[in-house]
DNA sequence: TTTTTGTTTTACCATTCGGTCAAACAAACG
DNA sequence: CGTTTGTTTGACCGAATGGTAAAACAAAAA
């Protein structure tokens, strides 16, 4: 693969296979936790082939981290200030929350991430990340002065959004423990609608 | 160090230089991602000598986190079904969020366990964790009935509570890139003492 | 068909990993 | 003192790790 190369459709399927493996493993075991073995194998490749693809195993991850932070903030992306505003920001919620239930792998992957300091997206947290929720924020506090939500701490507010979110895909296994395998989305979903109900109604 | 020796100052000493180097480098790279050597050198030992004081890096790891999951749950033993509904869960929050604080390495040893699968405590999870967060969701589904809190899903409570509080030292990056680095517990607390209060007052 | 381009495999390498062993060293005790 | 007990070290081992080289193989273009 030198240079730009016209892009086959067996790259394709391949570079996606890989991938989507290098999910699975990575949001398991951490960056420095998995092998290279581990995700050729999953991704039904020999590990020479997987390197044809990809030149390292920390270009899969980066590769998978920068694509997953741009999806991963689409919902805040879509609150709206022009819309009403509990309505937006339960919105927000249940969108998170859908995340957290369809793609668990990619909230692990990012909670692992971060846990072990971010050393491979501080900058795009930086860039990236920061500007939207300052933007957001401000967004936040106008809605509060305007009276539309009670007056909350915006940032504490975003953050306990992701953490009750999130908590569902990252904390998976004790969730189930604890509801013996319960699915607890259902009952997730009316807490969290039931809590910011409460909690931003004027 | 055949039997159960004597346990000298010196073996007090070297173990708790371990277990301590251990919790550094396992909550920050879990376990699959830390080394022997990395925990030998934060504790200022040869790895041989390591070896001499517990019989493998698993060891190590294990000890670390049943001795915590001990711990770990007293704020919510210490919860009193005869105290007022409303104090008592707000007390918990607090108590966690000073864990939080004061323990970061803690959860996030935690964290990385759980979010790998839990491998090495889903056992104490079952038999330790599970049995006490059953009888508190007791204690607080009997509160809900009894009027004194509002009606709420005990067991989505309680994780909302980890959640929260937890992620303020397991997404502690991540907060203070977005806070830039302002100590984000004080607006933590007035955020968490407002959010509770709101929803469970009845 | 030949040639070129793209793909996969086999064999391999240097380094790091968790862990062992025996010998050296230190402390305490008689 | 000498001996016993407890502690530390240096040398080492087999397996796994990330990654490479070159050749074999396949597909398509000429």
């Amino acid at each position: 693969m030198g240079k730009t190369g016209p892009t086959t459709r067996i790259q394709i399927k391949n570079r996606n296979a890989i991938l989507d493996a290098g999910l699975d493993v990575f949001s398991q075991f951490g960056f420095r936790g998995s092998t290279l073995d581990q995700i050729a194998e999953s991704a039904g490749l020999s590990k020479p082939n997987l390197l044809y693809y990809f030149p390292s195993k920390e270009a899969i991850h980066v590769e998978l981290l920068e694509s997953l932070l741009d999806t991963w903030l689409d919902p805040l992306r879509a609150m709206n200030p022009n819309g009403d505003a509990v309505s937006e920001i339960k919105a927000y919620v249940n969108r998170k929350l859908e995340m957290a239930r369809e793609f668990p792998r990619e909230s692990r992957l990012f909670a692992n991430e971060i846990l072990q300091g971010a050393p491979r997206i501080s900058d795009d947290l930086e860039n990236g990340l920061k500007p939207l929720v300052d933007e957001k924020a401000q967004v936040i506090r106008e809605w509060s002065a305007a009276g539309k939500i009670a007056d909350v701490d915006p940032y504490h507010l975003i953050f306990s959004i992701w953490a009750m979110t999130q908590h569902y895909a990252d904390f998976d296994v004790q969730v189930r423990t604890v509801l013996s395998s319960d699915d607890p989305f259902p009952g997730a979903e009316t807490y969290l609608n039931q809590l910011f109900t409460k909690l931003l109604t004027p």
